[in-house]
DNA sequence: CTGAAAGCGCTTACAG
DNA sequence: CTGAAAGCGCTTACAG
């Protein structure tokens, strides 16, 4: 019943255990061909699997990356947990994935469980207020690092460890240059949660960029970081603005932070017979790939996600520094902004 | 440096190794309330983290649960993984997730790993042709189930284990019922790779269906499972079926196994200047979420994905016996199959 | 209720 | 090059 041991495969080879374990699993110092080829047969020949645990315990080291993502059924989030993927393969890691839906206590449950289970490093992916992380979770982050722990985050403050930057903010910054650009002139802005510092950054590049040009947006709205967020922000923001078909002043140029919430934003006029780009223009962020065969195409920025999920894997096993990097956008003009 | 350990707690609070495990580590035997205290205490003085490892080493029970998809940035996929996750949360789980690219090599060397971490259960999502799971996998999986480990697979065949079936079959055929009820009388199929199971079920499915009602396709294309794939295959399907704006014949109904690919096919008819669904129409499957909002508006057949992948770990954490479940899918008319 | 001790399956100085 | 032995941090019969 119980799996092969490495007891086993030593008995079999007639060695002793500690040589069994030198020519299985890797040691510097290497026993004679003919010992280890008897070693290698009597593996081979009992199916016999290291027990990851049992190594675990006895190197101190696991080779486990555990990764928090606020929701791995959103596409920004599945293609950071790829880029995180392949990385940790190529370094022979495997990932302990937890999906925490945006619940507090469910992130904080999973990063003890991460560090109960001695994983390496941990990446925490999903954006947060400046200084919301819970003296709880810091506490524990503060004893995982001094136990050897790494820690990364991507897209969040964090006062140690290592972190990749998505750079919301210029990036956000450059879409208003180019969108000022390309002559237009009224600006209003679907912004998200203000809890979510993803959204805000991206908010305040956005106009902070039309102010520079002496710009300003007529209205903001917000809603949640969704599909229906943007819908019910985009009605609220068509009755503000008293937007028709075919307005004299021309289409204002709408800034959804996200491409679902222009998305939704899209359909919400749609439905009130308002027409994009003709009487409305919007712009997203993300570039989600099934999104870009939408009708009208969506003006948005890209950000190299799988890159970023890659690179901070690699920072969490690079054990030398706490290394902070930027990870740039990249704006992306499309129909959906397009000026008639 | 080194992490707390039981020992230390124990000797703060004055007790044996035994009995702060007993209090920390839930046993049925109880220690007095006092002594139970103080362990607590100490425990929390101290920043006690149990180690998984060490528990699992001596329990012989990880608390592991693998899970392999073929690309975690597939909407499909993500989606299993998402419900695979909260099942797993609720049973006290973690999950160790391997994303393979489809690639059988790392497919497999996955499952090792998983393995050798004596994950309590393995769930391969994912599709591939039927008796495609290669020898050496099989003997692996034998290995671990004769040692305790549970096997659940999500839409591929295998002997032995659980399964969760999404009824590609049966649900394309009543799509293709469906669209006959709606008046589609010609149709035609862009199908997958022959390798993939899910393709060739989906297409036996519709195929069958027409027959059924005394129709045949008139051509089938197939390509690879992207968006690309169905861009390549609409482009020969139009030239094999001489498609042009405004045929007298009307539109032929296009069943693209996949919504991804019929995302590619509309984008490659529009640039042929056909019209969806006036030229031709077009049929998907998934109901991917980010897809809901495209124009036309899709029609497609929806899978319980996050539900299949919760039942999944369901089935895979349920000891009693290997069960086999089905989930239906549900169809979805919209526009991109609306008849003038 | 509580503790001493063996055992889970490996790795790794330490001797030979 | 090879082996005996201690140790990694827990759990759990087995005694008391």
């Amino acid at each position: 019943m119980a799996a092969v041991t490495l007891q086993d495969v030593a008995l079999r080879a007639g060695v002793s255990q500690a040589t069994a374990s030198r020519v299985l699993n890797g040691s510097s110092r290497v026993p004679g061909a003919g010992v280890a080829d008897r070693v290698r047969t009597a593996a081979r020949e009992l199916g016999y699997v290291p027990n990851a645990q049992a190594q675990a315990l006895a190197r101190a080291s696991t080779g486990l990356i555990g990764l928090v993502v606020h929701d791995i059924a959103d596409p920004y989030f599945s293609s950071i947990v790829r880029g995180a993927q392949a990385a940790a393969r190529v370094a022979r890691k495997q990932v302990l994935l937890a999906s925490t839906d945006r619940d507090f206590d469910v992130e904080r449950d999973s990063v003890s469980t991460f560090i109960a289970h001695r994983a390496d490093a941990i990446v925490l992916a999903g954006s947060r207020q400046s200084g919301d992380l819970d003296r709880d979770l810091e506490a524990e982050f503060d004893r995982y690092r001094a136990n050897g722990g790494r820690v990364v985050v991507i897209g969040q403050p964090l006062a140690f460890g290592g972190a990749v930057e998505p750079e919301n903010y210029s990036a956000s910054a450059e879409l208003a240059d180019a969108l000022v650009a390309a002559g237009h002139r009224r600006f209003a802005v679907i912004g998200g949660p203000g809890s979510i510092r993803t959204a805000v950054d991206r908010r305040n590049g956005f106009v902070d960029a039309l102010c520079r040009k002496g710009l300003s947006t007529v209205v903001e709205v917000t809603g949640e970081f969704t599909r229906d967020g943007g819908y019910s922000a985009a009605r609220r923001l068509a009755a503000a603005l008293q937007l028709e078909p075919g307005l004299a002043a021309g289409p204002v140029c709408v800034y959804a932070v996200t491409d679902v919430m222009a998305i939704g934003a899209i359909a919400a006029w749609r439905e009130l017979g308002l027409r994009v780009p003709d009487d409305v223009c919007v712009a997203g962020f993300d570039d989600i790939p099934t999104l870009r065969d939408h009708t009208p195409s969506l003006t948005t920025v890209a950000l190299p996600l799988e890159q970023i999920g890659a690179r901070a894997v690699e920072l969490a096993l690079d054990s030398a520094a706490d290394l902070r990097e930027r990870a740039a956008g990249r704006v992306i003009l499309r129909d959906s902004t397009r000026l008639g």
